[in-house]
DNA sequence: CACGATTGCTATAGCTGATAACGAAGTCAG
DNA sequence: CTGACTTCGTTATCAGCTATAGCAATCGTG
């Protein structure tokens, strides 16, 4: 069968994003978190006190859908949010919130150094910089 | 603020997996298409005849994903759909879907161009074998 | 022929992302 | 200080994509 679509770059990165992010989401559900949850949980792991939307922005999530997945987050006992003035809220992790950042931290970079692994020696050192370029 | 995030391979490439594709969506959406649609067209120009799920799973769509999408596409009238035997139908393109084509391939060659030059040309060359690495 | 596989489909659910609007609270210029 | 503008958190809603389960009809093969 005809496809070209795989010698497009564009098409090549939707696919290996896909592939990658299924399979890190189907690792990270064994033990009860979601990538965005991760994400989160780094940021105020490593920005105690950081509000809702600075990590939104840094994250390029809206404001409004920071919202349920706080909430959830926040239900499971992982963060806890304090008043900083009568609008913002600092986040900061809970004792059972490290832990399971410590979980999902090992499920994370077992995967990242799998992919790395993946990509053949004389392409791995290109990959992060192109990315970046493409991204930013 | 500290972001150990973009310095994660599997990061970076969602991310600009994200970014990309939310480009292009806008791009193509300026001529009524979406990348779905654009693929599929795609595949059934390159191979007249072919069948929703031969189409599937080229795209890893699931079949049952494919009925809305073609309904849609077909609705649009890009794309006829014929018996081959009892239970499989031949998709083709219609005169107004290989218009509608020649205008999604030339937004899409365009843009898949400029992805191209945002990559510095040190890595360029590296980008696809790096992806697909990572995808197959 | 009979059985397992395939095709197309319905129905349903979840996750992610986007938009619009709101009240409350902060910030800053004059 | 005050008024204008911005920011924060939130509600509500919608669109798109993907996933699962199940079903009837059909096909291909032993």
């Amino acid at each position: 069968m005809r496809d070209p679509l795989p010698s497009y770059p564009g098409y090549a990165l939707r696919r290996a994003a896909n592939a990658t992010a299924a399979e890190l989401a189907s690792r990270l559900g064994q033990v009860g978190l979601r990538q965005s949850d991760v994400s989160v949980l780094i940021l105020v792991a490593e920005n105690p006190g950081i509000t809702a939307s600075a990590v939104g922005r840094a994250l390029d999530i809206q404001r409004a859908n920071m919202v349920p997945l706080l909430k959830r987050i926040e239900d499971a006992g992982l963060i806890a949010r304090e008043p900083i003035d009568g609008k913002s809220r600092g986040l900061d992790l809970t004792e059972t919130g490290r832990e399971r950042l410590a979980q999902g931290r090992r499920v994370v970079e077992a995967f990242e150094a799998e992919l790395i692994e993946r990509v053949p020696v004389e392409h791995r050192a290109h990959l992060l910089p192109a990315l970046e370029a493409l991204w930013r």
